[in-house]
DNA sequence: TTGTAGGCGTTATCAG
DNA sequence: CTGATAACGCCTACAA
């Protein structure tokens, strides 16, 4: 079976491609009757547009790729979806790459996203990189450029986060409105803003409550993992029993210091207070039920993708843009373990 | 900026186009010397070919689409993973497309797909759908296509699946082995042939050990969702506080059974043992652990790529090509909701 | 209202 | 060893 072409359709009518052509987009200066016949024939040998020509033709693939250090991930996940959503609405498709968190991986995946000529690229950085050559590549080829969750403050262009700082800030309030008096921090790895912010939140809602920062308590992920949280448990357990609270940089750590915690029946919230960062699903099912912070994953996902259709359309119609950095809110969740 | 070109190329050099397409793509019929010099070129100017080109001569656009009910899944996840993982080590990019458990999303999705133009299709269908109109014709387009987990045993397609029959016998005789007499089945919907097939090997396996089969056991999700889960553990609680054992068709589901026994104080695996399906990451973590079924879901990815490549590959040639069939292992992780 | 012609950037064929 | 030429399928000035 032949591929149809404009070709085929205007020589089975025995007229022009460029009728043929015209007709079936709707310009009006074809006549009402090969408009029918061409739409006709179109619509019955079941023609498409070779998208290869029209990609070569108009330059635009109609594509944009989307770079996450890893899929299996509640909340990736979740923005994927956003995206994937509010990509198909307007006609976008989505090509989905990871870069295990590997600074390396994520400058080969930019390399293959731009070889391919997406329309537009949307990240979140991976632990180990920064502020890199290959993203200041990505603005210099002039690709539109979204960034969200781990950003780089360094870089010009939109992006999509929320205020972890003051997210931080309410969740350690919310463990000293509890009554908590001495908080650890499992803080995420060294590199990532929201990392880094998160653990500012945190100094700051101590100095704010009168609570003296002690850089003993603060304990950093390497590949923030579920048998991480255990680990640290444990030496939060042996090093400082008198922690009452536990301030952790997300959900999927924060469950292996619950799991731990149950084990050495240490008891949450009575002995320990414990809220962790991103509501993943099964902080809600998990015993005792986990406190965390909401982020709205999905919603990121959707806006992500529409200011990077802003960009995409501005630079298509050569308008002048500005990145613009959207902020999106966040909320304690509590549960048992701080009750 | 202006994109570079083999024309480019050519100019600067002072040779034909034809000559420095050769070059680069290491012909043997070109001197030494020119392909040094469109080499080093090439190289300082940063080129690299239009994708958008290649695709309109080579007919091929090095991307393949997949169609999944949905990406916030563990299960479909770690699928994911696995095939953008060995795509990618094959040069193939995947466009990734949820068909949110509809039908009709899901046409809509297959023919994106192929209005794109991509190499080749995998998908799961989604649970309203199964040997449709939508799917043939992706085989009548000749485009290559694989089929994993939930598969339509009526297209002649390459396919990766599990013994669903088997591993759900295996489960259910878990149970009977720790001394279940009376169990129910909390199944998946009518559709989607792995529910078809778990329900007859929990059939088979209550044969086989000569329990009589009740169909008021018997349970039937619509959506699989941990609400789901926790309404059918209440309908079993009070229309059959004797039964002493569930085989449910998802982990998913199976927690949200857990989840209202606890709140209950209905003691699992006391009163009534609890077996899912899948490995989800949050039945190691749920109190009691959930013993469950585990599925390859990360090589079910990969191969899923694995025989599509060989099906491209054919294709390609003009080589006659086979069906294949896949079957992975899955086996029985015991926890403490089965003791 | 219709058609001609050129071009998007690459690859393949074939002649020099 | 090199290059001219055509073709992939579509779009769009511009002519007729």
């Amino acid at each position: 079976m032949r591929e149809i072409t404009l070709k085929q359709i205007a020589e089975t009518i025995g007229i022009s491609i460029t009728t043929v052509s015209k007709a079936l987009k709707n310009y009006p200066d074809v006549s009402p009757k090969t408009r029918k016949a061409v739409l006709d024939l179109a619509q019955s040998l079941g023609y498409t547009p070779n998208s290869f020509a029209v990609n070569l033709r108009t330059k635009e693939s109609k594509i944009i790729g989307l770079i996450i250090p890893e899929v299996v991930h509640h909340f990736f996940s979740n923005v994927i979806n956003g995206i994937i959503d509010e990509a198909e609405k307007n006609g976008y498709l989505v090509i989905i790459l990871q870069s295990n968190e590997s600074l390396e991986l994520e400058k080969k995946q930019v390399e293959l996203l731009m070889n391919k000529r997406v329309d537009g690229i949307i990240m979140s950085l991976s632990n180990e990189s920064n502020d890199d050559e290959h993203i200041r590549d990505i603005l210099r080829k002039e690709v539109p450029f979204v960034m969200f969750d781990k950003i780089s403050k360094l870089i010009p262009c939109s992006k999509v986060i929320i205020n972890d700082q003051k997210a931080a800030f309410n969740a350690v309030e919310h463990l000293i409105s509890k009554g908590c008096k001495k908080i650890a921090h499992i803080r995420g790895p060294i590199n990532p803003q929201n990392a880094i912010d998160r653990f500012l939140g945190y100094k700051k809602a101590l100095e704010k409550n009168s609570i003296p920062f002690d850089p003993k308590l603060v304990y950093t992920c390497k590949n923030v993992t579920f048998e991480e949280g255990r680990e640290f448990a444990q030496q939060i357990g042996t090093q400082h029993p008198d922690v009452d609270g536990i301030f952790v940089i997300t959900d999927l750590v924060a469950v292996g210091v619950l799991d731990y915690f149950n084990e050495m029946r240490i008891q949450v919230p009575e002995q320990v207070k414990i809220i962790g960062f991103s509501n993943w699903f099964m902080s809600q099912v998990i015993t005792p039920k986990l406190s965390t912070v909401s982020q709205p994953s999905f919603e990121m996902g959707k806006e992500s993708f529409k200011l990077l259709l802003e960009e995409m359309h501005a630079k298509k119609e050569a308008l002048p843009f500005k990145p613009k950095i959207v902020e999106l809110d966040t909320q304690i969740i509590p549960r048992q373990s701080t009750l």
